[in-house]
DNA sequence: TCAAAAGTGTTCAGCGTACACCCATGT
DNA sequence: ACATGGGTGTACGCTGAACACTTTTGA
């Protein structure tokens, strides 16, 4: 802002954050909807929204709308992009703050969710959306296909725990399409980000994978050293 | 938005843009910005700044703002991260989109950018700013070094006709590192999205450089063939 | 004639990519 | 015993990076 002591005189506008929350389940990447009890468009499906309040951070207002809706407060949770057309929401003049959150559907409170009518959506089978939502949605996955490739933010979407060939699905889902098992795994475990536990998941298999760990020290290292992450 | 309805209740806010306006001019990347002519801060810098109006879009009112300043209408710009801290302006609660601009300097109207107190300094050499308006101009500069590797914007910075020399130089300024000669020009060339002209310019040397253009065509066609623009 | 910038090819190492078989185990 | 998913190594081609000399021309 560059003007003066006065700012009477400039109107002032309804401004409002919605949020596309990703999550993972059955090797597929979801998003979290909301089913509007409501006029109009009752009945279709938005992102999940409320409004900045007088004394609250726009990002303060970004977690407080995720945790009620999920009941989790440490969240990964990043600001996208402001949409500001004056038509975009039909009942009145809105300018939306988007963010969008990756989340462990595991950590995910139901009971919370189905208050607010949510349901978990396939990325690859959305129903159309209110007002601009849709773009909302496609600026994020652009995003998430970008900042996964050189953050290691894809684990926020798989329990503390996982196995190499989950974290590769989940890589698989995020970029849709198939990566090589053994240049991923290459990849992934010469950057010694990983810590291997001698646990292994039966639940996919019989003979069983090792399970892992995301290691921010070793991350960090990594950083340190100048080094990058990468992957894909 | 996932509410219905009634808006009443929730609290309005000033919604802003402040803009980081880029130049490239003597072999230097370049910002544009205003001395402030009141209190508070007076005669501290800040960057070019607006209000929203009520029948406006966001990008609308940036282009206003941002015309108001220099006089140019067809700008490079896009929006590049919303502030909503509650106290980050010291006067009143204002909710600030920041966009950055990418324009030509020569084109640049001096005489109106100086009623406004603006001045173009180096981005290596700026003043401390008002509010969080470093914080901006740190992160335009993170997205323009990311944004010019992948895409053709830097030209946006450059006269219509430029040299391979003036050109390497912009991406040296942006990426604060030399770069080699002949690996720069092999790349820029094989991508076939420059037309040469069989003007020289001598400005900068006896022997003279060729002069190029950007091609858009040629940039389409190279995007319309699954290719990509990448460059450093 | 000399100073100053423009222009021009090749070599090498490292990395991404493609690819096929054995292993462990529960049923 | 067999079906199912987990785990492992190598070879090749491409691309990014390093590097030095010749050309042009105004002063």
């Amino acid at each position: 802002m560059a003007k003066h002591s006065h700012y009477q005189g400039f109107e002032k506008h309804y401004v409002a954050i919605d949020s596309i929350i990703f999550g993972f389940d059955e090797g597929k990447l979801k998003l979290l909807l909301i089913k509007r009890k409501f006029e109009p468009h009752k009945d279709n499906y938005s992102l999940m929204g409320g409004f900045v309040r007088e004394n609250e951070g726009i990002d303060d207002a970004a977690y407080r709308i995720l945790e009620d809706l999920t009941g989790l407060k440490t969240i990964y949770l990043e600001q996208l992009q402001t949409y500001g057309e004056v038509k975009r929401d039909s009942e009145a003049r809105v300018i939306s703050i988007a963010y969008y959150a990756l989340i462990n559907i595991a950590d995910y409170d139901e009971e919370l969710g189905q208050k607010h009518g949510a349901v978990w959506f396939p990325i690859d089978e959305l129903p159309p959306l209110i007002f601009d939502h849709n773009e909302m949605v496609s600026k994020a996955m652009k995003r998430l296909k970008r900042k996964t490739v050189i953050e290691p933010i894809g684990f926020e979407l798989l329990p503390e725990k996982f196995t190499l060939p989950q974290l590769q699905k989940l890589y698989e889902a995020i970029h849709q399409h198939p990566l090589d098992k053994r240049n991923f795994r290459k990849k992934i475990l010469s950057m010694k980000v990983l810590s291997m536990l001698d646990e292994k998941d039966k639940s996919s298999s019989k003979r069983g994978a090792f399970l892992y760990m995301f290691d921010k020290e070793k991350y960090d290292y990594l950083i340190s050293n100048g080094d990058y992450f990468e992957l894909v």
